[in-house]
RNA sequence: GGCUAGGUGGCAGAGUGGUUAUGCAGCGGCCUGCAAAGCCGUGUACGCCGGUUCGAUUCCGACCCUAGCCUCCA
């Protein structure tokens, strides 16, 4: 089945062509790094690294996600902190790459920064400027919406319902009130460059055409983010990326994830119900943070609660333990062949929920077959989880994670030994007593054929 | 006010014009010394009101409700 996504410039599931039916690019916006990243940040990460490992088969991926590096928040987090913004977003794009790597998430192949690309972004504002869709004012240089007839196509918006929908008070030095800026003035206090219209900093929205024109070329053909970006920064980049480029079609899809609410309300510093990936990490391995964003489909909102984390391990938890029963150890490669029914799900515009359905019914064919079909069955499993990034790890190191507490594995398997001797003789009352000692401790046992085998309870 | 998504069984969450989503929880059974795990079975679920249709949760219209965007935001 050809892969399928839905495009929001069009609003309809669209068969995935390529402009170059080897090569594939994908832009997606992500981090500003001035703080550590919450579950929302890792939604979009997760879900296009999910794309990214199903283009992958098909196509050669060229992925870009960028780092935001300079931006008001994180100049006023360098100069509360009294340091140069280097040494903010330097420390958080590394917290970045580490939460982001815990949650299973495969690096981009470019990740561009905007403080190196700043002679781009000049060159690409001249450009606009020579081409009258952006005029210079009281050292700003904005872009001028009404030169771009097609402003507002991918919002939706029309452009008398923003200017009558505005609640900034707009820039006095502003033609429009809906145009926005290509490049902001410095005062000495804050971080600049030099350029044609004095010591400044580039607005956001130019910062990420311009690196997807560097990297990528003129046409990319998917532009991902969350649903916030549309407007104004994806409508804005779309205008300033055509404008820029004599009429080019800047992206041919554009796909968009849903927002992770908390509780059913949005997650927000003003709410204080911002959860951290790094915070989270510490209740929940990586994996099941990961599946517990998979669990719902990309576009649709998904609510964040202590029982989508329990739920997701448990997933977790009856997978494993298919694989572990089937004898499937050690660490997965990427696989030759992939089930059809996770295939299908995932090029149906990504449908994980589905793709999920399709991993526990695998689960359940292994687990009822016998002999060297189950071994088989848990391969296709495993394979399975491959597009998802799920179920690579070895079995038994996914049942042994956890805190033992004062006890090892070994003194675990020791009391195991009693235990079954106590079995054998009948003495169950002993048996039983070793069992509940364990399991206060936060072990469960489970007597199998192939003998007892225990895990963390979590 | 403008724009955009949604309202599915106890919960989470797919999907479909007429036949099982799936997971968790529950109930019954098998297995087990007992448990656990696993397997088998089990739920008259589709916001409200009209319309189209032989038949609608699924299409159309109105209504009610929820959420998001319109300002930095994944």
């Amino acid at each position: 089945m050809p892969l399928v996504l839905h495009n929001t410039l069009t609003r309809r599931e669209e068969v995935f062509e390529p402009a170059d039916p080897e090569r594939v690019t994908m832009y997606v916006c992500g981090p500003t790094v001035y703080n550590f990243a919450h579950i929302g940040n890792a939604r979009p990460a997760v879900v296009f690294d999910v794309l990214a490992r199903l283009l992958r088969r098909s196509y050669t991926l060229v992925y870009a996600r960028n780092i935001t590096d300079v931006d008001d928040k994180i100049n006023a987090a360098a100069a509360a902190a009294e340091v140069p913004i280097g040494a903010i977003t330097e420390r958080f794009a590394a917290a970045y790459h580490e939460d982001m790597a815990a949650l299973g998430v495969a690096p981009p192949d470019v990740e561009p920064c905007v403080t190196d690309h700043i002679p781009a972004i000049i060159t690409m504002i001249e450009r606009l400027l020579q081409s009258g869709h952006a005029y210079e004012a009281e050292g700003h240089v904005l872009f001028a919406v009404g030169s771009f007839s097609a402003y507002g196509q991918l919002s939706r918006r029309q452009h008398e319902d923003m200017v009558a929908g505005a609640r900034v008070e707009v820039a006095p030095y502003k033609r429009d009130p809906a145009d926005f800026v290509l490049w902001k003035p410095s005062n000495a206090a804050t971080v600049g460059w030099p350029s044609p219209w004095g010591r400044g900093r580039p607005g956001w929205h130019i910062e990420c055409s311009t690196m997807a024109e560097v990297h990528l070329g003129e046409t990319i053909d998917i532009h991902g983010g969350g649903q916030d970006l549309v407007f104004p920064h994806h409508e804005n980049e779309l205008a300033q990326s055509t404008c820029a480029h004599a009429g080019a079609t800047y992206s041919r899809y554009w796909v968009h994830n849903g927002f992770l609410n908390v509780n059913r309300e949005k997650m927000a510093k003003s709410l204080g119900n911002v959860l951290l990936v790094r915070d989270l990490l510490r209740e929940a391995p990586g994996e099941v943070i990961r599946l517990a964003l998979l669990t719902a489909h990309y576009r649709q909102p998904l609510d964040w609660s202590d029982s989508v984390l329990d739920e997701a391990r448990h997933r977790l938890d009856r997978l494993y333990g298919t694989l572990r029963d089937a004898g499937v150890a050690g660490e997965g490669v990427e696989p030759a062949e992939l089930p059809a029914p996770v295939v299908d799900a995932l090029e149906d515009d990504l449908n994980t929920p589905k793709a999920l359905a399709a991993l526990a019914e695998l689960a359940r064919a292994a687990n009822r077959a016998v002999g060297s079909n189950a071994a088989a069955a848990a391969q296709a499993l495993r394979a399975g989880g491959w597009l998802l990034g799920l179920l690579q790890q070895d079995p038994a190191a996914w049942f042994a994670q956890g805190d033992l507490g004062e006890l090892t594995p070994a003194a675990v398997e020791a009391l195991l030994a009693q235990r079954e001797a106590h079995r054998r003789a009948r003495d169950f009352a002993a048996a039983d007593r070793i069992r509940d000692d364990l399991a206060a401790r936060g072990i469960l046992i489970e007597d199998s054929p192939a003998g007892t085998r225990w895990r963390h309870a979590r």
